[in-house]
DNA sequence: GCCCAATGCGCC
DNA sequence: AAAGGGCGCATTGGGC
């Protein structure tokens, strides 16, 4: 499957949901009719019966069907679930939104691409400090142009970069590149897009990410600004459950690598205090960017500093991105743990003469990004399975509990945001909710690592606000 | 007018 | 508070 080349089915898209007209089904054969062989009447290339034999065909010759079927069965329900989440929306304040709006920026101004009052006596200020009445600040060409001629040395515009700085200007335009981002991203022009009927309704993608996490299109629901969460409410009577794996791909990759101490470090609720305790570092903040350094492949600062301590206490799981790393490098496949393969990237370890020693260093380096990535990748990738496996868990769990109702009549998921999801549920039911999902993340471990003492604590809140939950 | 790259920043 | 991985989106500013 994933070596096939792309088909008719990747070109589908969007119009997946268009019906397809003049065919009518097989009329004998059930769907799951495992044991009778699929020989499709019709050679129609989106036939789904065909598609579906050709997965089994190519399962069967799989080095390890088993946990690849287990993939495919949690893709087929997370793009179930994605339907059905962007079906039910996730409830939205378009008035809690207004008034977070007009607090920060002013009142929606009544001729459309003027500022609002409270941005546009922000860019006056800017302008005034840097003595350049025509400033537009939203344009970074302009701006470092005129931060230039104030005597202010950068050689960009980037916020972080602006904070290290110091003139009467910076803070202001600080805070006006806040404001201008929350205007241009989220403001009124996304409420009139996006949120119809008190629900703002995301269009997800299902794997639309190479390590298999989930993109979307439009709307941008997995970046929403956490200054914005304030408009999430729940329907009067009805509760948000909000719940997110604590340090998940940290204990992802403790498990994946079955490296003892990482998951016994990891057994009493925080990761990171548990290899302060085992005496790795020294402080919570450095396990923290240690464990960052060795998922992404830092290599300079702190982070890349305290690598080799991690290596020292934790040889397994750090051998093992490391593995990953120097495989990507040789141009080789990596794979998550229930088998999705990472693309096949270029050979950059080979010596080859014909080139010069400045292309040589440039080949080295891409092969060393090339390396990050698929390091990372095996992490990524396996946290997003534990995530489908997760929520998949939550659905079988939700259905149960109110079984033979409508989905949006009873407790139902609304959103997901790679380790997090919130669902919607009456509030005589959100108890029951919290414990299910908690539940569920147990029974994700369990799907994707059997019997190894992994655990997987998550943080979840009931509450009246996205933004209440912490 | 449309198309595209660069820039910057939101999320995990 | 970036560095190191993965994204999407709005805006600017250049090309045609």
């Amino acid at each position: 499957m994933a070596q096939a080349q792309p088909g008719p089915w990747d070109a589908l898209g969007a119009a997946v949901l268009t019906p397809i007209e003049g065919r009518s089904g097989p009329a004998h054969s059930t769907l799951f009719d495992f044991e009778q062989p699929l020989v499709s009447e019709t050679t129609d290339p989106l036939d789904a019966l065909n598609e579906f034999e050709r997965q089994r065909v190519s399962l069967a010759g799989s080095v390890d069907p088993a946990r690849l079927s287990r993939l495919l069965a949690a893709e087929s329900v997370g793009a179930l679930i994605a339907a059905e989440m962007r079906f039910a929306g996730l409830p939205w304040s378009v008035s809690a939104h207004d008034q977070i709006l007009t607090e920060m920026l002013g009142p929606r101004p009544t001729v459309e691409g003027d500022r609002p009052s409270k941005l546009q006596f922000l860019a006056e200020k800017i302008r005034s400090l840097l003595d350049a009445p025509q400033l537009n600040p939203d344009s970074p060409n302009d701006l470092l142009r005129a931060l230039t001629v104030a005597g202010v040395q950068t050689t960009s515009t980037r916020a972080w970069e602006l904070k290290q700085l110091k003139h009467p200007a910076i803070e202001p335009l600080l805070e006006y590149k806040k404001m201008s981002r929350l205007l241009a991203a989220n403001g009124w022009n996304w409420l009139d897009s996006w949120v119809r009927d008190g629900r703002f309704r995301p269009d997800y993608v299902p794997g639309g990410v190479v390590t298999g996490r989930w993109a979307t299109s439009g709307g941008g629901a997995l970046q929403l600004p956490h200054l914005i969460r304030g408009a999430v409410i729940p329907d009067a009577g009805w509760k948000l459950v909000v719940a997110d794996a604590s340090q998940l791909e940290p204990r992802i990759l403790a498990a994946m690598s079955a490296d003892r101490g990482m998951v016994e470090a990891g057994a009493s609720g925080d990761l990171y205090e548990g290899i302060v305790a085992s005496g790795a570092v020294e402080t919570r903040a450095q396990a923290k960017l240690a464990m960052l350094g060795a998922m992404y492949g830092a290599t300079t600062g702190e982070s890349g500093r305290l690598m080799p301590k991690l290596a020292r206490a934790y040889p397994r799981a750090i051998q093992m991105v490391e593995d990953a790393a120097r495989a990507g490098e040789r141009g080789e496949v990596v794979s998550t743990q229930l088998g999705r393969g990472s693309p096949r990237g270029a050979d950059t370890g080979t010596y080859d003469d014909s080139l010069t020693p400045a292309q040589r260093s440039a080949e080295r380096e891409r092969g060393r990004s090339w390396g990050r990535f698929t390091r990372n990748f095996i992490v990524q990738g396996t946290a997003a399975e534990w995530a489908l496996c997760w929520m998949a868990s939550i659905r079988v769990r939700l259905d149960a509990l109110a079984a033979g109702t409508w989905l949006t009549e009873s407790p139902h998921l609304v959103f997901f945001l790679h380790d997090e999801v919130v669902i919607h549920s009456p509030a005589e039911s959100a108890e029951a909710v919290a414990v299910l999902v908690a539940d569920a993340a147990h029974e994700a471990g369990r799907l994707l690592f059997g019997g190894l003492p992994v655990t997987f604590p998550l943080t979840v809140a009931i509450v009246d606000r996205y933004d209440a939950a912490k």
